[in-house]
DNA sequence: AACGAATTGGAACGAAAATTCCATTTTTTG
DNA sequence: CAAAAAATGGAATTTTCGTTCCAATTCGTT
């Protein structure tokens, strides 16, 4: 028999992980709660952190912070880092390849499918918050924040990055102007000097978001970027760009990254138009 | 003296580093260029990747890669690896310290948004998981895929959620129609038997896409919707309806837990449509 | 207050990674 | 075409990191 522990097995996924911690979070003796809610707030550091490192921000010795580990069911720290170093394929998939992936999942299930997207939906802000720095983040938000209007522009799968944004703003009394048909004349003659566009395009990019940003940049009005890749022509003439990836699930991905980000933004501008 | 390297002194930032590969990359020996290829496309492997990780992936032997850090100026692969790390080594305060801290200087910084969003962002998709329910959503995935066209409609806040579905059940082949001003008259003569209405709006519901769900549902045209809360008029009349709770951060939400829900539920009807 | 059990943190151990070294191969140059 | 220089990759070395062990301490109980 088992006398102490109860010995689960350890978590396969982030969102495992995480009710986990909520089991067990209560009962815990002070020194490894201290580790479970610095853990819990710190997350995407795992990933880029060693033992002793997590222990010392989290304020207690490295053996201790590797019982949490265990106590949470893993073998020790290096099996839970692993679950948390996620990996983004490279290589964009064709709409067919994709859905040939699609047809590998053996009877996915909704409820499946779901749980996948979750998943990838954890992994994308784990990515997030390890690759946005804290100065690109920040310069754009001053940036945007000085601009008389904010213009908005993203086509296909962006668009629906920069519609929220657009609403947001909105709703914060930013002045702020969604371009729905970009690379039509009459978008460029409604950017003016003092202005600023915001404009995001994912791999592959889209003509015409990248000829009005550049149109514009030539023209000495502030560019600010948004893309999933640094290979993004965007960053070529963008005063700014941030990178925003996505996990994907047999080769679709949802805008967990993209959204979280561009919501940030959009209150991080809010914040510094208050005070000046 | 220093017979050989120029021996440069190490980039301090990404920015510098992606500069000194300009520099260099051009006339570097096959195997280094190789390594500064790969690294350029791939730098966010660097801060969780060993050097053999790195090397094996750029195709070269690790020590190829030890030289190719050296080449750009650092003194080996952990200093190297120390600049893609060191951006997000800030601590959040936890709550405690915060309420400790009020009165000083309340500027949250991006970063620190950043971090609170994404963290609501996880605890988003953990709800999401444990509240939508299997059969709901397999049922809803069902009754769309056999939907001859499936109309989507949300405005406000909703529309950036259904324009992303829109824009995935249109790579995906789906036939579906994005009305983007509900309540007008033409809509409804755009919704025929045999069709299906997937409305989406959140609290405080728009009258709108209400009105347009509840006259769709009285002509025995199925409706299907997605709320953030069950008490939502939708319900009274929708054939399905799914709840997707949205963490919010000082009153604001990101839309993480709909946009996945609504991104599986895309690739769900689809799979759905490719079997039968 | 005293005992026992649980928890903690430092130090020791073992594994894995980073780094260097050197023999071999490739490229350049006279 | 040969000799020298440079580049490469595998093996050896060193350092760092993960992990375990155990003595000291704290906590709960009687």
């Amino acid at each position: 028999m088992d006398s102490s522990a109860p010995e689960r097995s350890a978590p396969g996924s982030v969102s495992e992980f995480l009710e986990r911690l909520d089991e067990i979070q209560e009962d815990l003796p002070k020194r490894l709660r201290q580790c479970a809610e610095f853990t819990r707030r710190h997350l995407h550091l795992i990933a880029v952190s060693t033992v002793s490192d997590m222990a010392k921000a989290a304020g207690v010795a490295p053996s201790v912070y590797m019982r949490f580990c265990q106590v949470v069911g893993f073998s020790g720290y290096s099996e839970m880092q692993h679950l948390f170093r996620a990996r983004f394929a490279e290589f964009r998939p064709s709409y067919q390849e994709r859905l040939a992936n699609l047809r590998k999942v053996d009877v996915p299930g909704a409820r499946h499918l779901l749980a996948e997207f979750a998943e990838a939906g954890h992994r994308s802000l784990l990515s997030l918050s390890n690759t946005v720095t804290s100065d690109g983040l920040e310069r754009m938000a001053r940036g945007m924040a000085e601009a008389r209007v904010i213009h908005l522009v993203g086509l296909r799968r962006a668009f629906s990055v920069v519609s929220s944004m657009s609403y947001m703003l909105g709703q914060l009394g930013v002045p702020a102007t969604l371009h729905f048909a970009a690379g039509m004349l009459t978008d460029e003659e409604t950017v003016f000097p003092g202005d600023a566009l915001f404009a995001v395009t994912f791999a592959p990019f889209s003509s015409e978001t990248v000829r009005l940003a550049r149109s514009t940049a030539e023209r000495d009005i502030p560019v600010y970027a948004l893309s999933d890749t640094d290979r993004c022509p965007l960053g070529e003439f963008a005063k700014e760009m941030l990178v925003a990836r996505e996990d994907e699930v047999a080769g679709f991905r949802a805008l967990n990254a993209s959204i979280t980000l561009t919501t940030t933004l959009a209150v991080a501008i809010k914040a510094l138009q208050k005070r000046g």
